[in-house]
DNA sequence: ATTTTTATAATACGGTTGTGCTGAAAAGGA
DNA sequence: TCCTTTTCAGCACAACCGTATTATAAAAAT
């Protein structure tokens, strides 16, 4: 056997070089030319682990959306008063710091650039289920508040999210994140009962 | 002097043309070549209306957005009750059919390729003090429920406007017009003083 | 009819793109 | 030591990109 290289490893280097490439440049500057640069590796060595462009931005972006799960089962896991539990999940489907701001960025990025293929490849397909999860859960624990339709109010706030982050990235100057912060803090207070 | 041509007339056909390419094979397939050939022209014809790519797309995208502010104030000029104008004031944000999801599909496509550039060039600039104004307009009608912060109403309301445009766009097959109107006529029914 | 200006077409050019191909370097197993 | 397999580098190629240049056609103005 050859040269020993971790493959997994490598090959989130190379995410991550993705990343940065196209933060800085935006998708049209993702080429795999510059992704390599960015990695420091040469061309031939990228192609190595990506045999095509597309390959390598559907890894590095399916990246992205596994770091945001990993994070939120993370909060799942710890023991929190339930409404405060989920405002900390929801805390972490928004750019409230410059890690998950870049995170969306990209995502964002990435996502309109598909175009039309974008709902057949199902890009956050399950964004919008695990949002209706939220909003059971406060039903469960009797904080939400009864007269609400329960779907109508999943779909409000899994827009709200994503407005949020799509201001976000088109005017960061105006929409800081104690912004952001104080806007889905007031709506999550709106759909619960007051007590 | 020459043949004569409606230049005005004529770069409104070629702006058309750029977005069914945009929305065919997104902003990476809208070439100045694929245009053309959309628009039926030449390369050389092309280049006689706009000298560079930059300058064509910036047109065809201040055209969408000219449309809808035009459309705006349009039912601004109709006389009907401040809440019923307000509601269809927001109802032309958001796809409710087909021509309307066309250009909030182009113009998302565009403002996110515009990358980190989005912000500096002041894209949907006057959108939040439109929004603003809408909750403004509420309030001195007596609409507006009292207790609401209305900064926090007026971003609260943006961001789901333009979630539900991004909506649409991801999953145009969850998320039917229908829907779309659902919500945010629910969520305006929470910020109005019921009667 | 001739001039003049515009509209359009055709072609060219330098650069960049994604991807394929070849071969060498490296390193564990025999 | 030799062999096999992985890692990686470099170049090549065809296609496409935005833009520039040049030439032709058309039509209003003289």
């Amino acid at each position: 056997m050859p040269k020993i290289v971790n493959h997994e490893e490598k090959k989130e280097q190379i995410a991550a070089a993705t990343w940065r490439v196209v933060l800085r440049d935006g998708m049209k500057g993702a080429t795999v030319r510059s992704i390599a640069k960015e990695a420091d590796i040469s061309l031939g060595a990228l192609r190595h682990y990506f045999s095509t462009q597309d390959e390598l931005l559907a890894y590095a972006m399916q990246l992205v959306r596994e770091r945001a799960n990993a994070r939120i089962q993370d909060i799942l896991g710890e023991d929190l008063p339930p409404k405060t539990m989920v405002r900390r999940i929801l805390f972490e489907l928004v750019p409230l710091n410059e890690d998950t701001r870049a995170e969306m960025d990209v995502w964002l990025a990435y996502v309109f650039s598909l175009g039309r293929k974008a709902d057949s490849l199902g890009v956050q397909q399950d964004m919008y289920s695990g949002i209706r999860k939220v909003i059971e859960y406060l039903e469960h624990r009797r904080l939400l508040r009864e007269d609400l339709d329960k779907e109508l109010t999943a779909e409000t706030l899994y827009s709200l999210v994503d407005g949020l982050a799509m201001h976000a990235f088109l005017e960061p100057r105006r929409l800081t994140k104690e912004r952001i912060a104080a806007v889905l803090t007031s709506y999550l207070d709106s759909i619960c009962i007051d007590e």
